[in-house]
DNA sequence: CTGTTAGCGCTTTCAC
DNA sequence: GTGAAAGCGCTAACAG
């Protein structure tokens, strides 16, 4: 490996001078500057990060830990937050927890001894917040991707809220009474919050929030499935569905595919987020846009920010959801239910 | 920041006694090292990697490079690889490069700075090997994961050809004698290597392979639509179309759709890769299962072996593909075509 | 404008 | 069984 103390001696120059032009600090004399930089191309010389790293305590890398990089959900934020990354010079450490609290610590843990400059966390569960703390007695920059109620923490997150209400509001609006609501597990941050939307649009039109038709389950598929089993149980059966997300939904879509229930004609529905296969399947399924990529973005841009300036106040960012309209919620024209 | 100094201190033994237990190398009294261990927890310290990976010269870290880990093939893969990286203790570095030799370059060159321990590289031009040299003369461990003709490399890669032609005996051996292939990019290795398999199977049952019948475009939903548009002009039009990929797959699914061609009835299609949207999307697709999971668990396996022991011979490690039969290929009995 | 020097935090001979 | 000390490759005062 050549070090930059070959290209000095080669030069017959000190490695200050050659650290000098290779970082653009200090003075150097132009002749000196273009020899080094000749030599530098002819060794092909790389400076070590590493021990750059230790002298400079940055590391240029940040890590970001989701839940699975497998769930249709994340590839489009990884990418938002690797594009930003990769633009400031920073490269991306990318951890799956599978939500598992335990792993969470790992990688938390893990990525301190890598030091690195930052780190961008969705957070599951409360005990995840003992983790924030590593993080900043460390001396790390966090960010986090999800809804979480401290103001001394910068968080990005979806209007998850609003997002429901939209769904459920447009349920109501053409036509629907009984509502019922697929929603994720009962504690996770996330089902509070659509919860909430939900209640939120059925309360404004005046129509009783029917616990019967609030389901709780995983937030993917084989939850959907259940729930859409369990949901028909209930008498008299809901006439439209909002799934808490897109993967509930399509459970949902392939239970009742089986069942011979038509979607929207028997029941109409509308999930959340937006992935790439709401508008694969069919019915295309109507459900509200998640910003995930400028999700990923934002995220990143604020820890750059941090990480370059520690002193900026934190915040909070939401971002805005929107109603994206497809074939699985049918408008229902004065029809009595 | 709590250094080893500062635990050595604490107890007054040497920073040397304390690297010991940490590392369990050398010969350390029960007594010290249950002391060492005790101020260590009390302290809450942590090993700074970066100092470390200076001395030894082992970073624990690798990278992987792909195209986009947007792209539905990708998520399985990644997880494959971080999976068997994390359970060796290594994180991974994620790189997105497009498909663009000059991004491919220039992860290559950043993860070198950052002295990661190995690269998974997925290469597309053989421009990229020029990298290779760049990688393996850092000293860097490289396993490639796709087909390659260089023994002295280590590669990882699925039989493409076996599955192109499984997916093209699938179709004739269901009455097709018109079969299109609607490839990926003409120069991309995966598709030079679909269309022998193609080939291999039209020539084993006597069919005269038509040039007519084979197009090419971006292996994306955009080049499933072009190609499908396209091939219908052909006359006489195929009765069964071999799509390269999935996603290409997906496009002439959309497109035909427009156009009320039925899908196996007009026209049977057999897709690469099964992704998840192919038992989504309806008809749910016939396909060609290429294990993607596998792959990058394979991947990591052969790079992490290969850091621990450099001498390790090269191999290259041809992963089985399968044919999944769905909707999209219907059985037609004795039918004159 | 350029060189000298002292670390960054850790591992690793080499002595004792 | 333990400590002293060198050094990994680089940057950053501090001199000159």
């Amino acid at each position: 490996m050549t070090t930059i103390y070959d290209v000095a001696k080669q030069l017959g120059v000190s490695t200050a001078t050659v650290s000098r032009v290779i970082n653009g600090t200090g003075r150097v004399s132009e002749e000196t500057r273009d020899k080094v930089k000749a030599i530098i191309a002819e060794l092909g010389y790389q400076p070590n990060q590493i021990a750059r790293t230790l002298t400079t305590k940055k590391s240029k890398l940040i890590g970001l830990i989701i839940a699975d990089i497998t769930n249709p959900f994340y590839p489009a934020l990884a990418r938002g937050v690797q594009d930003v990354c990769h633009s400031a010079g920073y490269d991306l450490l990318l951890c799956n927890t599978d939500e598992k609290a335990s792993q969470v610590h790992r990688y938390v843990f893990n990525l301190c001894q890598k030091q690195v400059d930052g780190i961008i966390l969705q957070v599951f569960a409360p005990k995840d917040l003992e983790t924030i703390e590593v993080i900043k007695s460390a001396g790390i920059e966090v960010v986090i991707i999800s809804y979480i109620n401290d103001t001394s923490l910068t968080a990005i997150y979806s209007n998850e809220m609003e997002g429901a209400y939209q769904a459920t509001r447009h349920l109501i609006d053409i036509g629907h009474q009984r509502v019922a609501f697929l929603n994720g597990p009962k504690k996770s941050s996330i089902s509070v919050n659509r919860l909430k939307g939900y209640k939120k649009a059925l309360n404004e039109v005046g129509i009783k929030v029917d616990e019967q038709y609030i389901l709780y389950a995983d937030f993917n598929q084989a939850g959907g499935e259940q729930m859409a089993q369990d949901i028909l149980k209930i008498n008299p059966p809901p006439t439209a569905i909002f799934a808490a997300n897109d993967l509930i939904a399509l459970g949902v879509v392939q239970y009742f595919e089986k069942c011979n229930i038509r979607i929207p004609n028997d029941i109409a529905l509308v999930g959340f987020d937006d992935i790439e296969l709401a508008h694969l399947i069919r019915p295309k399924l109507t459900t509200i846009a998640n910003p995930k990529y400028e999700l990923g973005q934002t995220a990143a841009q604020q820890l750059i920010s941090r990480i370059q300036d520690p002193t900026m106040p934190n915040s909070h960012i939401v971002l805005d959801t929107r109603l994206v309209l497809r074939d699985s919620s049918l408008v229902r024209k004065e029809q009595s239910l």
